[in-house]
DNA sequence: AAGTTTAAATTGGTTAACCAGATTTGTATT
DNA sequence: AATACAAATCTGGTTAACCAATTTAAACTT
């Protein structure tokens, strides 16, 4: 176990290398947006690393949109600027892991953002599966169940309802690790559950009726308890 | 270039289907969270598609945390349950590429809250690397050059010093896309950079003077522009 | 028959060979 | 000398072979 651990950090380490070695070669060589950069296996040469490991370096760095491959052709550089470049090359290689906190934190914003485009977009078919997803976290907690992820589907269903793709992703991005998280630290207990039933049905009466103020109030209530739980366990100013 | 689209949408597709199917097969074989999936040599015969195929869908769904490779042991199913594993496979399978108004919608709004942040969390070291980027883009603006990237550098500065990672980690995502709509749509004019220049200080002031209200507002200044370019031109309702 | 040890098979990860398309280079033609 | 054409090279992507760790099966010991 901890092997796989050490193993992993390695990798990271690795990759991080190789990212930092191409924001040097990109300045060394005063590439511009545009450019080409070296093929894979001169690179996997220069660096001393497999070619994997350019490969995997590069598509993370377009996959954060700064590099560009095109098959049978080569890999360029986006159509951003070398200061723009620079400074998200930094920015990458120091990106740490989300915490919790972070994570709740980031959830929140989300939401009460969502909720409220969802009251002003959502169509009769979002409304269906908003209805959806309800009942099933209902039933569940009736039955006296964990509805953790219930609870958290019918949250996707509002994101999806917002009509904006990218909250919609990054929703589904920090969904799993906050489920685990719950589960892990019991955020949640029975009687929170049965509580969330009136709240869920308050925000969905909200968004039925089209009135985006009384939507993120509902959210707000709804998100009383994680408030206090990011905010006073974790022991941090802001209110 | 048009077959370069069709192959990628090509490869979307096949993806996707691999994605539907390994849904499928978990509902089919009821398989629940910590249940090891099939090897990857056996699911690539089973679908009848190449095990790298496989193992990019597999990467995928890693990515967005609903399962979890362990190296010569085998794939499994992370400790999220099936309702909502199911919930999540259809989320993905439905997501769409993010067009530039969900973009600049969810800058906004995370801006507006990195910028709160920043200003109850910053260190002395943040306010250098702030001063840096804000130097950096008034001598670029004040030259009469194009100021795009400083200007987005001095954003990502402000995410930094939010202290929130998951916040950063999106801008980050975000923000090259940004740059080149930008600078394809020419949404900023050189005059627009001057004025940049002093609500760029009054945000500054604010972050340095640690004060979260006034930060705020003074971003809602700066986004005024980008409001209307969001809200007007792309022709919405919300306010 | 139960527990222990050893060997074979299975696994995700890695490396190397291969592919088809794009690019460059060299050559012949005008 | 400029252009058209052809072959050799170079490119990212793909496939197949290989690896080391793990898991399972088998054999052996007590």
């Amino acid at each position: 176990m901890r092997v796989e651990i050490l193993t992993k950090s390695e990798n990271e380490d690795v990759q991080k290398n190789i990212i930092s070695k191409l924001r040097d070669l990109v300045n060394y060589k005063n590439l511009e947006p545009g450019d080409k950069l070296p093929s894979e296996r001169m690179l996997s040469e220069k660096f001393g690393v497999s070619r994997n490991n350019v490969r995997e370096a590069i598509q993370k760095l377009e996959f954060f949109g700064i590099l560009k491959s095109r098959p049978q052709s080569g890999t360029f550089i986006a159509n951003i600027g070398t200061v723009a470049m620079n400074g998200m090359f930094d920015d990458i290689l120091r990106l740490e892991d989300p915490d919790f906190k972070s994570l709740v934190e980031t959830r929140i914003l989300l939401e009460l953002k969502t909720v409220r485009l969802a009251s002003l977009r959502r169509t009769d078919e979002d409304l269906k599966g908003l209805r959806a997803a309800l009942d099933a976290y209902n039933k569940k907690v009736l039955d006296g169940k964990d509805a953790v992820e219930e609870d958290l589907l019918f949250h996707l269903a509002i994101a999806k309802a917002s009509k904006n793709s990218t909250m919609n992703t990054f929703m589904l991005i920090i969904t799993p690790e906050i489920i685990t998280n719950f589960e892990k630290y019991h955020v949640c207990d029975a009687n929170q559950s049965f509580i969330g039933i009136q709240e869920h049905e308050d925000i969905y009466e909200a968004i039925k009726n089209q009135d985006p103020q009384s939507a993120k109030e509902k959210m707000k209530v709804h998100f009383k308890m994680l408030y206090q739980y990011c905010y006073n366990s974790g022991g941090e100013e802001d209110k």
